[in-house]
DNA sequence: TCTGGGGTCCTAGGACCC
DNA sequence: TCTGGGGTCCTAGGACCC
């Protein structure tokens, strides 16, 4: 007699591809075809490229877009400034899709969800083909999928979908014979690998580790002595053990982060001051819709390392005498510090907010920077102030400190419309 | 002229305690 | 003169991710 085998876990990683890109092309299907690139914050640099672009431009990725922009304007490439309220709206209409294949989902970033897939009796290969068909049609958006006994081989899955033709942009590795998969990891780089990066590859290369099934193969014991708990729970879960469980719960944040390059070298204590108002006010909104409240205020401003200046970075953190989440004491913490990290003569290029050591719970407000407002007023008018805000864009109502002129804004100057947030864009559609 | 932003987790080492 | 060993807490920095 032999007993019930226990189901073996499954998880499937959706991955939208050229994901930046992707969203522009779908709101300009003249662009199908043609090199697509989309910059960072201030049109700084590369950081998404469609397929076409990627033929051609294969080591722009991550360049300054000033060095490659003549070339790529050469061979007719279109560039977009970063629009990431358009992609965060494609980003939730990608999630519902995949929620009618799986009830289980965890969305892992903006273009990347895992699914439990444990125990469905189907060709896997087929019904990957036909999420990836759905969410083509209902989206706009093509993608790839993978299949594996952890996340981990469910990502190194995707990465064989992306990259070897073969797959058709779905790869299945639950379907493979020992032998097959063995032979399918000898032949894969060990960057590849979810949680190795270049310096990792590099210590590995030097104790012998030089492919996927070698790491597969290494002892998790000698592992985690050399390189740590983490590589050690990425061996195991290259051998289908289930380590990393499907977290569907989004973490609660530990610290919210708010800053930027400014769109140009700023010097002057007031400028910096509307800089900094403007990020403690976003960073606290940001905090205020997780319900979340802080502990701590950190401000950092600096200059370039690139700059022929020596570098300069001031930064200093506040100890709250107990957890906010308003606005006005936020911003008169952060601008406290400002002052203290300020040198005149520095030309500051970058600056911002970090609201640490988050909590559920707002506590008793008591005496700091003279603070004397009651509790509930408070939170009226926070409760206010974001519903304005989200009804009539950002910076609607803000604080007086933000400035009226907010020269110091990055410079995005090709941001395609908003398509799906604003109203008054939405007829922009062709 | 122009070089992203926002996170998480782990580790090593110092300070301090008994 | 001689100066142990074990524990905790905190911080800075490293490494990784998208």
């Amino acid at each position: 007699m032999s007993l019930p085998q226990p189901l073996k876990s499954v998880y499937a990683l959706a991955d939208a591809n050229s994901f930046y890109a992707s969203c522009e092309k779908v709101f300009r299907p003249e662009l199908e075809g043609k090199p697509v690139v989309v910059l960072s914050n201030n049109d700084g640099c590369v950081i998404a490229q469609s397929k076409e672009a990627k033929a051609a431009l294969a080591l722009y990725m991550c360049r300054p877009w000033f060095e490659v922009k003549e070339a790529a304007e050469k061979i007719g490439t279109i560039a977009f400034s970063s629009n990431y309220e358009l992609y965060g709206a494609m980003s939730n209409r990608f999630v519902q899709t995949l929620r009618h294949f799986s009830p289980r989902v965890e969305v892992y970033s903006i273009d990347e969800s895992f699914m439990d897939m444990t125990g469905l009796r189907r060709d896997l290969s087929v019904y990957g083909h036909e999420i990836k068909h759905t969410v083509r049609q209902w989206t706009g958006l093509p993608i790839c999928i993978g299949f594996g006994h952890s996340k981990t081989l469910a990502k190194l899955a995707n990465h064989c979908a992306k990259k070897q033709p073969g797959w058709d942009g779905v790869c299945d590795l639950t379907s493979l014979s020992v032998p097959e998969l063995d032979h399918l990891l000898a032949s894969l780089e060990i960057s590849t690998v979810w949680g190795v990066g270049k310096r990792l590859e590099r210590r590995l290369h030097a104790v012998g580790v030089t492919n996927v099934l070698r790491l597969k193969h290494a002892d998790p014991k000698r592992i985690r002595d050399k390189f740590g708990v983490l590589l050690e729970r990425t061996v195991r879960e290259l051998n289908g053990e289930v380590w990393l469980e499907l977290d569907q719960m989004v973490p609660e944040a530990n610290q919210v982060m708010s800053s930027r390059s400014f769109g140009h070298r700023l010097d002057s204590l007031t400028d910096l001051q509307a800089a900094i108002s403007f990020h403690a006010g976003n960073a606290a909104e940001r905090m205020r819709k997780k319900g979340l409240y802080a502990n701590a205020v950190y401000v950092f401003i600096q200059n370039s390392p690139h700059d022929e200046a020596p570098y300069y970075c001031g930064q200093q953190m506040i100890a709250l005498p107990s957890p906010t989440n308003s606005t006005q004491q936020i911003t008169k913490a952060a601008l406290w510090l400002l002052n203290k990290v300020y040198q005149p003569g520095v030309y500051y290029l970058k600056g911002g907010v970090m609201l640490m050591e988050l909590v559920a719970e707002g506590g008793q407000q008591r005496e700091l920077f003279g603070f004397s407002q009651q509790d509930s007023k408070n939170h009226r008018l926070m409760g206010m102030i974001d519903k304005v805000n989200a009804k009539y864009g950002r910076g609607t109502v803000k604080t007086a400190a933000e400035g009226v002129r907010q020269d110091w804004q990055m410079r995005r100057v090709l941001k395609s419309p908003g398509y799906l947030h604003q109203w008054k864009d939405l007829l922009k559609v062709r």
